[in-house]
DNA sequence: GCGCTCCTGACCAAAAAGGTCAGGAAAGTC
DNA sequence: GACTTTCCTGACCTTTTTGGTCAGGAGCGC
C-alpha cells in the first residue's frame, strides 16, 4: 500500500506541464524542477506518452506538454500509467478474487478500499494540483490534525 | 498501490482464528481452510505474534488465537504489522515530505489518500469481516455496481 | 520421554524498484 | 547540408522486496 517514487515523480513531472501551458517544457527543466534525476524522467515521461498523457516534439525548442487540457487529467491516469492497475490484491482486481471460509466478506472491505482510493485520485485533476484548489471533498479529507498524525 | 499476498494472507487467518473463538487452532487447519502455505503462514502468524496481535502454545492442543478480542482487531491493524505503514510515498510518510514548484499541494492529495485509506481499514473489525456486517459506511462504498467495475 | 506444534534463522529464486549508459532519430538552425 | 538540440529506445545494472522453502530447535501435554 505505497506510492513508488515513479509514481510520484510522473505526477510532480505532470504538475510542471500543466503549469507551463501549451509551450513545450524540456525534460531537462522538469527534472531541475523536481530534483528527479533526468534520465530516469526520461524513461517516465516516455510512458506518459504512450498512454497518451503527454506529446512531445524532439529537437531545438522541443520539450512535453501535456496531450490533454489540464482539468481534463486526473492523478488516477498517471498513477495508472506508470504503475498499473490501482488497488489490486496478490496481482488481480478485488472482483476477481474468491475467497472462502470466514474470509468470505475479504472482497467487499478490497472493493471499499479501491473505492476510496478511486474518490481521491479520480478527482483531483492537474488543474486542481496546480492550483491548490483541490475538490471541496478532498480538502476535508486532509483538513483534520488527524489526518497527519501518523499511525 | 497493490495490497501484498503476505498482507492478504494475514488478515484471512485472522479471520479464522476470529471465527475460533479462544480455542487454540493450528496453522495447519488455517492454512487449508484458506489455501495458504503453511510454512510462509507459520511467518507470518509469528509477525502477528510479535506484534501483540496473536497468541500461540506449542504441543499438543497448541495453536493459534487472537490476543484481543475480534471486535477490537482492525484489519489496518493486521496490514500494518506485517506490511509496515500504510500509504507511505517513496518509503516516507506524507506528512514529512516537503514539494516544490508546482507540485507543492500533491502532499495534501497524499493525506487524502492515507485518510481514506484509514477510513476503511481502521473501521472494519474481524468480528465485522467474520459476520459479514460491516460498518455502513463501508457497505455503501462496496455497494455501487460502479465499485466493482474494472478501469 | 515422546509426539505434537510452534519458533527461528538461513537460504533461495524471481520479480520489482530505481536507476544509469550508450546510441539513434527527428526537429530546428545556420 | 551540417550541426545542435532534444526526445526516443533498449540494454544493462544493483539493491530490495516478494513469496516462498528447508532444517532444526524448543516448549507443551500426556
Amino acid at each position: 500500500m505505497r506510492v513508488s517514487a515513479k509514481a510520484d515523480y510522473a505526477v510532480r513531472a505532470a504538475a510542471e506541464l500543466a503549469a507551463g501551458g501549451d509551450e513545450p517544457v524540456k525534460g531537462e527543466r522538469l527534472a531541475e524542477a523536481q530534483d528527479i534525476p533526468l534520465q530516469f524522467l526520461e524513461h517516465i515521461l516516455l510512458e506518459l506518452k504512450h498512454h497518451g498523457i503527454v506529446r512531445a516534439r524532439r529537437g531545438a525548442k522541443g520539450g512535453y506538454w501535456l496531450a490533454k487540457p489540464a482539468d481534463e487529467v486526473t492523478i488516477a491516469d498517471i498513477v495508472r500509467a506508470v504503475e498499473g492497475p490501482i488497488a489490486h490484491v496478490q496481482s488481480s482486481p478485488p472482483e476477481d478474487i474468491e475467497y472462502k471460509g470466514h474470509a468470505e466478506h475479504l472482497q467487499e472491505v478490497w472493493i471499499a478500499v479501491r473505492a476510496n482510493l478511486r474518490a481521491v485520485l479520480e478527482h483531483v485533476t492537474l488543474a486542481d494540483l496546480v492550483n491548490g484548489e483541490l475538490p471541496p471533498a478532498v480538502k476535508d479529507l486532509a483538513a483534520p490534525a488527524d489526518a497527519w498524525a501518523p499511525r
